[in-house]
DNA sequence: CTGAAAGCGCTTACAG
DNA sequence: CTGAAAGCGCTTACAG
């Protein structure tokens, strides 16, 4: 493949005028500048971003670790980030391995300009690690890490007044005994996520149980035709995004209960899972479009060297006919 | 941050020992290895990726290339390739910008190891250029292209027969005019797509029409309740994606029409949305993860210089009560 | 088994 | 306005 100094030698100057052409520093005559274009167009160069980057030790990438990526709130804020990144003339990448600690580093040692990533199933070390090595990052806090590095800007989603509004909403409409069904891996301290926290706060004085460890529609589904086959000792339900709420409210019409006469169910992303659902789903809506805007905004941010506080998000309740 | 240099200099061996050791090429002793080894943790040092591959002139990086990020049907094709690609030691990243041809072309300029993409919205000359720089590239063939590159290796879905297939099954449950909405930007010879074409194909002697350029649930919904709002001359819907036949069904619903008995609906996809749609939807599916396997395959099979021949996928039709 | 050295394709002070 | 030269952090023949 042509390189810089094939489109140097064809264009009769030195390799350098091609750099400060291509870069546009200003330092190349009209003349000059005609040659080097004529050249780069005969030999159809591409400047080799990976000797730019090893050199100027910044890709212009920004890289997404989001392992839910079939979650529509992931992938409008994605599609959003990324149109924001290309405007600034940065690439967004995603990725939705998580889990794999090698993996993830030897991508960041890419030397990305930035990293986000919501930290669902991932783990807080590497996360201070990347900070450490001054590499921009951006966190969705979907759980509380006591010991993240201060280097990490967060993005936090309140849930604890929304949680409370639902609540209220529920028990307005009859309900006494309500299930949240979370994605969180676990309840520890350590992997219990900011909604599920919120709903136990919100709920302290109800009847409740929580379920966890289901994040998608069929396991949801699977789960209460199994749990519940015989009896169901709940009213309501509140579940962790629209795709398990609507897993749940299939699972239990075909118990023979009736939404939401019998039983209410509340979802969250007010996805159009939520929206197209018969009966329509209520939900919760976080604007995922924003929090993509904001990250790349962070990004830059960090990337100037600036200070970069925290940002709080407050979600809207959405009611329909599920509730 | 610490180089390679570093770690030379604390375990008090050659920067070469340091690289050997690394790579596991078996020229270094035990005792070397042992004191590279506690260096390399004092240090927490991790190899710079963008110098590695500025040498090998690989990055071992594939970017995957689909614009409908929120369609199902890629996250479970990119979740099953991403599995695969990391068992190869290869990173995964995917990219929702392919109408953005400087854009694009940069990300490929990063030396990656290969590509991927689905030719909807995309544009031929842009994919015959990154073949030509022997860039390892598989496709998976949504519109025919002509004027494609024979380096370009193709996975065929094969819309033909199980176009007819649906067909023959809507008459036979006594659909006479059937309508296809399809996610084409405009019908042109080089922008209509295989499932158009099998489509058009199919119902040649029926009556039949084409709506175009509609790839999601909202768009769907809202030009049926337009154009649809006085009277309805359909009384069979094929759809591009499952998304799409969401929002028709909501639309004709809501304009007073019954499924299936008025109007027959079919999706493509077999996602969630058409199992758990009430009622659930008729769906083709296309073994979304078998494709994500493919691609990985190919592109490996590619790098190692092999033949790779075009590959045929002939999807099965799932069928549910909207049909 | 180990090290000195060249080179991957760029950018950028520096000198002219 | 232009060019010679150093260097980004690696890998890998080559010599020992």
């Amino acid at each position: 493949m042509a390189s810089r100094k094939d489109v140097a030698e064809l264009a009769g100057v030195s390799p350098a005028s091609v750099s400060y052409y291509i870069n546009k520093n200003g330092y190349v005559s009209k003349a000059t500048g005609l040659k080097i274009e004529k050249a780069i167009r005969t030999l159809n160069y591409t400047p080799n971003q990976i000797a730019r980057s090893l050199r100027t030790r910044q890709n212009k990438q920004f890289v997404f670790f989001c392992n839910d990526i079939r979650n529509p709130f992931y992938s409008q804020l994605v599609y959003r980030a990324t149109q924001l990144a290309t405007q600034n003339d940065y690439t967004v990448l995603f990725s939705p391995v998580v889990n794999n600690e090698e993996h993830m580093k030897k991508l960041v040692s890419f030397q990305v300009s930035g990293v986000f990533a919501s930290n669902n199933h991932m783990d807080v070390n590497l996360m201070n690690e990347i900070a450490q090595r001054n590499i921009p990052i951006v966190l969705l806090r979907d759980i509380e890490w006591p010991t993240v590095s201060k280097k990490v800007s967060l993005i936090k989603v309140v849930f604890a007044s929304i949680m409370e509004k639902i609540i209220a909403h529920l028990t307005k409409e009859g309900a006494q005994r309500i299930c949240y069904v979370s994605s969180c891996v676990s309840l520890n301290q350590n992997e219990i996520d900011m909604k599920t926290k919120g709903f136990l706060a919100a709920a302290k004085d109800l009847k409740h149980a929580v379920i966890h460890n289901i994040s998608a529609t069929d396991d949801a589904y699977a789960m209460i035709k199994e749990k519940y086959a015989t009896s169901l000792d709940f009213d309501a339900f509140v579940c962790t995004n629209d795709a398990v709420a609507l897993g749940v409210l299939r699972a239990v019409e075909s118990l023979g209960y009736h939404v939401p006469s019998d039983i209410k169910i509340v979802g969250c992303d007010n996805s159009n899972i939520s929206k197209f659902s018969r009966p329509a789903l209520t939900s919760i809506d976080i604007d995922s479009e924003t929090i993509g805007r904001l990250a790349i905004e962070m990004l830059l941010k960090k990337i100037q060297g600036e200070e970069v506080p925290d940002v709080t998000i407050h979600p809207r309740l959405i009611v329909r006919a599920s509730s």
